[in-house]
RNA sequence: GCUCGGUUGGUGUAGUCCGGCCAAUCAUUUCGGCCUUUCGAGCCGAUGACCGGGGUUCGAAUCCCCGACCGAGCACCA
């Protein structure tokens, strides 16, 4: 039993007894998450949103969000809301090119939004809320400096401001929304306990002029704008939903927004917070203003360049986005912080990508030796579990390139995949035969190789920098979009054939 | 300084609420073996962890206390 391979194995047993096979296999589907239950989640009732800031294209950090939310979604049948929230036009000014790219990049990773807002194009219904909580005696207009009103609340000190009366608060806020304040003159404070025990959470702001219009046409004539505690805590409440997944940055805005749902009377969703996620393997800080500066500053030739750590660089790069999306829910929802290794994406990916990827060859730094008395071509297997798929056949023409450290010390042997034996000689490779036993019984390497003359210039980008080789010639005639494994190298996107030169992008080995 | 949270192998994770089935799960990494005209692939296997100290208990990764370390908030950012 123990020598037969596992294809064999389930054969035999279906023949020996039908029934444990199929119990077996109802053991493999069992309903097995690799995320934890969501608190209180019933089936085909779960909202959740993705609350993404559209100030740039994603970083890998933020494919967490909907690769998590979107699991959950699908494990419960659920609704999922994409919501930008873009209400600071200048100190997290919105860029108008990543509303699409971050939609574009949850596609890619394998979800879809039930529904797309954004935050900018829902101003009335804040305004609205704000005044009806203004009229709950819940909000106060406060002229104060912003240092000013600092120290006041760290002493646990009201300002004067909160006597105010509903109806001069009304006023002051209509004022604000028709923009007759300069920023910093004027803001709309939430009253909560001004000697609350965590500073934090004292008479925080809710509204606040911002002189800078926003870069979306609709919403360009708004100076009072939201903030984040406000907005979404409304906006999370009018789209009913029930479940919030977010970073532990949060935490604290949890316990802000319950004032106002005590005001309203609302009941607060159920909300889990995250730690932080690193990620390994790069040398660009994974933020987004660092990598806008870098691309800015031509340091980064684009979002997708395969040094920067984000979702476009990986798509690029051929990992397919369930991939990631795998990686990412192996994290769990912890919230003490975490480091993904970069290994664990592309063991994801590589399991995906393996059995379907045709081999080539390619030599980096290729260092010539003429071939003397073998066969005129070598012919490697397409791809060596599929005999099916045929043969590789490459001209030697005389003359091949192999990398320097395969290069064997003069009289040594070097079996040259798909072609045969040689050993090195006088600055030649003279042929020894096609017996594989050197390699089973003699330990001879064996190593890959291209033909020195007919060979494809291939430029490979990679997260250490760009690398000239060579490939074998078929690689001319692949396709952009197409996955190819360099043997003993790794697996590489072609992404353009050019005039006499192939680019092509690095998975991982 | 005030407030809140965290700490399981190199990495991530399960288990912690309701102590025993946990000398601790799964994946990845690393290492070793095997397969293949012999892939940095695949298959098989091995190494490897409960932050520290006390306490409760027949029994603690799990409960309690003290400490260390890490992180977050105290913004007119999200």
């Amino acid at each position: 039993m123990n020598e037969l391979d596992e294809e064999g194995r389930q054969k035999r047993l279906e023949a020996l007894a039908p029934d444990l096979l199929a119990d077996l296999e109802a053991d493999d589907e069992g309903d097995d998450h690799p995320l934890p239950d969501l608190p209180n989640a019933e089936e085909g009732a779960v909202r959740m949103r993705l609350a993404p800031n559209p100030n740039g294209p994603w970083h890998l950090g933020s494919a967490r969000m909907p690769a998590v939310i979107g699991t959950y979604k699908d494990r419960y049948d659920g609704w999922m809301l994409c919501r930008f929230d873009d209400t600071d036009p200048e100190t997290k000014r919105p860029d108008l090119a990543a509303y699409d790219a971050i939609l574009d990049a949850i596609d890619y990773l394998g979800f879809e939004p039930d529904e797309v807002a954004r935050a900018s194009d829902r101003m009335e219904t804040y305004y609205e809320h704000a005044r009806e909580l203004i009229d709950l005696g819940g909000a106060y207009t406060c002229s104060c400096p912003a240092a000013e009103f600092s120290e006041l609340k760290n002493s646990g000190e009201a300002c004067p401001h909160r006597e105010k009366a509903p109806e001069t608060t009304r006023e002051e806020f209509d004022a604000m929304v028709a923009g007759e304040y300069d920023a910093g003159e004027m803001v709309l404070r939430v009253c909560t306990n001004i000697e609350h025990k965590n500073p934090a959470l004292r008479d925080w702001v809710a509204f606040r002029m911002i002189d800078t219009p926003h870069p979306r046409e609709a919403a360009s004539e708004h100076r009072c704008w939201p903030l984040l505690d406000f907005q979404s805590g409304i906006d999370d409440h009018l789209f009913g939903v029930t479940h919030i997944i977010r970073g532990i940055d949060l935490q604290d805005s949890a316990k802000r927004q319950r004032f106002l749902y005590d005001y309203f009377g609302w009941e607060y969703p159920d909300v889990t917070h995250w730690g932080h996620v690193q990620i390994d393997a790069y040398d660009v800080k994974m933020s987004t203003s660092t990598i806008k500066g870098l691309v800015e500053a031509g340091d980064l030739d684009g979002w997708d360049d395969p040094r920067a750590p984000t979702v476009a660089s990986l798509r690029r790069r051929g990992i397919r986005g369930d991939a990631i999306t795998e990686a990412m829910v192996s994290l769990g929802t912890s919230t003490s912080n975490v480091d993904l290794a970069m290994s664990a994406i592309y063991a994801a990916n590589r399991e995906r990508i393996d059995e379907e990827t045709d081999r080539a060859f390619l030599v980096r730094d290729g260092v010539e030796k003429t071939v003397v008395g073998g066969p005129e071509t070598g012919e490697p297997p397409v791809h060596p579990n599929h005999e099916d798929r045929g043969v590789r056949e490459i001209p030697v023409e005389g003359a091949v390139l192999i990398e320097p450290d395969d290069v064997p010390a003069n009289g040594e042997r070097v079996w040259l995949k798909g072609y045969g034996c040689v050993r090195h000689t006088r600055d030649a490779f003279e042929f020894v035969g096609t017996d594989i036993d050197v390699v089973r019984e003699e330990d001879v390497p064996v190593v890959h190789w291209v033909p020195a003359d007919d060979n494809r210039t291939v430029l490979l980008r990679t997260m250490e920098g760009d690398v000239e080789g060579r490939a074998e010639p078929g690689i001319a005639s692949r396709d952009p979009d197409e996955m190819v494994q360099f043997e003993r190298i790794g697996f590489a996107r072609i992404d353009a054939q050019n005039e006499g030169e192939t680019v092509a992008y690095y998975a991982h080995s």
